[in-house]
DNA sequence: CAGCATCCAGCCCGATACTG
DNA sequence: CAGTATCGGGCTGGATGCTG
């Protein structure tokens, strides 16, 4: 399959003759390393993109809270999705979670130092957002009047 | 539905006694913009979180490209996918078709202004992850042989 | 060449019920 | 309180075939 465009094996790897002008020399271009279809690179995106990521990731940036406390703060999310995004985002090392042992049991969950890095960026995307949300809006409802 | 944690209507607007620290002041925060389930913020998140849209974005920043370059480009992406992509783009204003009218068809998709201001942030998005893609191997590979 | 229409598999995610 | 287990609908996205 995809015969049509990857006849050649070293497609990816010949594929030279336009060496990148405007994106950066030190961020590997997303097609040079997404081809093996599903790694790192694609995987982390999906955990920025996904639906309750960011909301979770912007309320633990205020600092530590407990699982409940996200449940109630986080419009709409359910219990199963809460957990879900909690987990994915303690695999990739983004919150760290934090059981004592009592009754009723108490766990929070905190940013760790890579999450905190990761803060910059969303807060960077959630501006841009903002800054351009009209403009977006606009062009949406020119796109479905036309 | 949500009862138990939208028993009161006001809810949202009465969730004042927290008032955010570390989040931008000029920044609405995500938990404030996205109870109305799917508007605008939550909507152009999804766009840049999806499957094929930051490789568009990345392909184009280098100058405009027809669709079946891009086709060729973007590794796996099947024609239904770019078309997809590329009308979500459309809509939002990020990039812009032009068809000329010529046998074989021609159709050229470039950046628009608003898609140019939004380089910076996939850069930067690409940056994070490929400054910190080592820790997250890391993390996930401890996580799943924990 | 560019792309729409159609069909269909798989998974995402929400609702619900149950547990340590 | 903080989850896990299970079920099912809907949407995403791939394959294929057909048009201007």
């Amino acid at each position: 399959m995809f015969a049509e465009h990857t006849a050649d094996p070293d497609h990816a790897a010949a594929r030279t003759p336009h060496s990148q002008e405007t994106w950066p020399d030190d961020i590997p271009h997303p097609c040079e390393t997404w081809p093996d279809n599903g790694r790192g690179f694609r995987e982390t995106l999906d955990r920025i993109g996904d639906k309750w990521s960011v909301l979770v990731i912007g309320l633990l940036s205020q600092g530590p809270l407990r699982f409940g406390m996200l449940h109630q703060r986080v419009p709409g999310i359910s219990q199963r999705m809460l957990t879900l995004t909690l987990r994915h985002l303690e695999r990739d090392g983004i919150v760290s979670r934090t059981a004592y042992a009592e009754v009723p049991p108490r766990v929070e969950y905190e940013l760790t130092a890579l999450g905190e890095s990761l803060r910059a960026t969303v807060y960077a995307l959630a501006r841009w957002v903002t800054d351009h949300n009209d403009e977006i809006e606009t062009a949406r409802h020119h796109y479905d009047t036309r």
